[in-house]
DNA sequence: TAACTTCTTGACCATGGAGTCAACTTACTC
DNA sequence: GAGTAAGTTGACTCCATGGTCAAGAAGTTA
């Protein structure tokens, strides 16, 4: 029912490209809740634009967000459906999760609260959960992973994670694998 | 060679006390970034007040951080010290600083950077960070704790957890304890 | 190229917290 | 009960950030 849209001017659809980058390079770098102005510099264009262009922070967060982590996560999703032992799966889910963390600390911005309602995310948020969920159950089954934990605590393990990275980021990336092993090691069955 | 001071007036004993109290309600309560006007209401004074007495938001929290956290501190390594077998008292000192941190945020505010240079605290955190060392390497010795696990993981660990509590509040004592064993199994030598 | 519409700009407002200070109050001293 | 020094106040400045909008710039069309 919507009238055909003349198309947008050519110097509107740069911009916008160029907020796009502009913020998946900033906000990558120094994580979603970096002022707006530098965004707006990075882009070569002024605060008002990115406004005009996407309404409000959250409108241009929800337009760079699936670049920014849904890829990744699906990366992550990928590779370890690959893995066949239920005990690798497991852990190598966690484990490459909690890394793109340290890797990407905009990703803990996401986690941890920003976007309560971004329909994209949620629902990706959703299937790995659900798939870390099978992930748990099948290391559970095979008696490899200890049985009194939850799917609960397997979100929560990487939601701290993300407060941790935030918080303590001069920790090297050697160090904070190595404390990793830590953690997983505290996960498994070992009676 | 300072000459002899006379006394403070009254109200200006008075202030700094009902100042000290409101201070240390009010960072228990929410942190040490909560705004001065906050303590000042408290106090029943102006924030003018705190300032004149205590010279900057830093003066105050100096001035109380060693009933707001060396107490507490001090209370751990004493009960700690009555126990005997060397993996209870390395598990109960992690397991009493975790829950420490759970029970008064202000202390994550105190540990994880506030302070770099508040001296009595430092010179607590060292002597906590000394006696830690030692649960370490008896609990080491008798070959119930891993052997890759170093001072500095240790004191990592107690900071990550602040990071944690001060950004994942809503859990409830109770799993967040029981997420705590999680971690405590994984640092248990069980090649 | 002129008219028209879309787009961009940057100055502007609002919020909230840190810290300051001249004017006012109050406790102490004699 | 003055007089005076010490103490308190709250309105003020400063700064950072989110967000807005009227005026001007620029692409599009005929």
């Amino acid at each position: 029912m919507t009238a055909p849209e003349r198309p947008r001017r050519a110097d509107a659809r740069r911009n916008v490209e160029g907020i796009r980058r502009a913020a998946l390079d900033v906000f990558r770098a120094s994580g979603l809740t970096t002022p707006l102005d530098e965004v707006a510099r990075a882009a070569g264009v002024s605060k008002g634009t990115i406004y005009h262009r996407f309404g409000s922070r959250r409108g241009l967060i929800d337009a760079i967000v699936d670049e920014l982590v849904a890829e990744r996560i699906q990366g992550i999703i990928a590779a370890v459906g690959e893995l066949a032992d239920p005990l690798a799966r497991f852990e190598e889910y966690l484990l490459r999760m909690w890394l793109l963390q340290y890797d990407e600390p905009a990703v803990n911005d996401v986690l941890i609260r920003a976007l309560p309602d971004s329909e994209p995310l949620l629902s990706l948020c959703e299937r790995a959960q659900r798939f870390a969920l099978g992930l748990l159950r099948d290391a559970q089954r095979a008696g490899v992973v200890r049985n009194d934990l939850t799917a609960d605590d397997l979100a929560w393990l990487i939601l701290e994670r993300g407060a941790i990275v935030q918080a303590c980021a001069q920790q090297t990336r050697e160090d904070y694998q190595r404390r990793l092993r830590f953690l997983l090691d505290g996960l498994r069955d070992n009676h």
